[in-house]
DNA sequence: GTGACAATCACGCAGCGTCAAAGTTT
DNA sequence: AAAACTTTGACGCTGCGTGATTGTCA
């Protein structure tokens, strides 16, 4: 009704995800909104949340790792939680890298196959 | 037994897979070894598949999307059915290249936010 | 009442991991 | 007679999709 605060749908709206998205994360207990009898609303912390869990999903972090930084975030981080989200990220940007050679590997092969069945086709054909 | 016949373990070794994987595929009857009472053997035919089924798995497609290529590739390939195949890799080629920019994408920002808690880390401790 | 939106089950998907329990023996 | 290997279930995981059915409110 206010500015910030959302119902379910302008919820689901906002961050273009579906109903089923919204009531899993409460599920698991990533977002509890506030219940006015059997609706939902939603209030600048969890939009709060709901960004910062949608940018992790961006990361490749799974909704576990998630709910650690939603906890550092809130608390706005002692330092060795600081440190530890540093950590967390370093590692993740590894892996991310990783993914990006294996892509790329898997790109140059698909089309020099692909390349090679065209040439077949222009040929023999 | 023969050089061209693996037992279920050989072909779990071979791939680097787990007897999971291989029991899947046949279960999902993308692979369909002999069997002789209760073992299984893997052909030269079945080696073929299991090594088109890896690679196809590289490059991001699901396993559904493989079981046709299987079957292109069983047959040898009509004209029609490889000009099926150039479109399939191109879309393929394609999506593989968005999930490259996401993941750039992705990169470049975790990097930045990275960077700017470590400095924090550095100032203010 | 008549929609539109909401709610809660609860099963389904990929792609296996991971026991458990039992059988066979290259 | 055990060790080693294999078999068939069958439940667990993630991140939701997709009904079915019932409620609630303007």
């Amino acid at each position: 009704m206010s500015d910030t605060t959302l119902s379910f749908k302008e919820m689901c709206e906002r961050f273009e995800v579906t109903p089923r998205t919204l009531r899993y994360y409460e599920y698991i207990e990533l977002l509890s909104p506030e219940r006015q009898g059997r609706s939902r609303f939603y209030g600048a912390k969890e939009i709060a949340r709901m960004t910062l869990i949608l940018r992790g999903r961006k990361f490749g972090f799974a909704l576990e790792d998630i709910r650690q930084w939603l906890q550092i975030y809130e608390k706005d981080g002692t330092e060795a939680q600081m440190r530890n989200w540093v950590e967390m990220a370093d590692k993740q940007l590894l892996e991310l890298a990783e993914q990006r050679r294996q892509l790329d590997e898997a790109m140059a092969e698909l089309k020099s196959l692909r390349d090679g069945v065209a040439k077949e086709l222009d040929s023999g054909a």
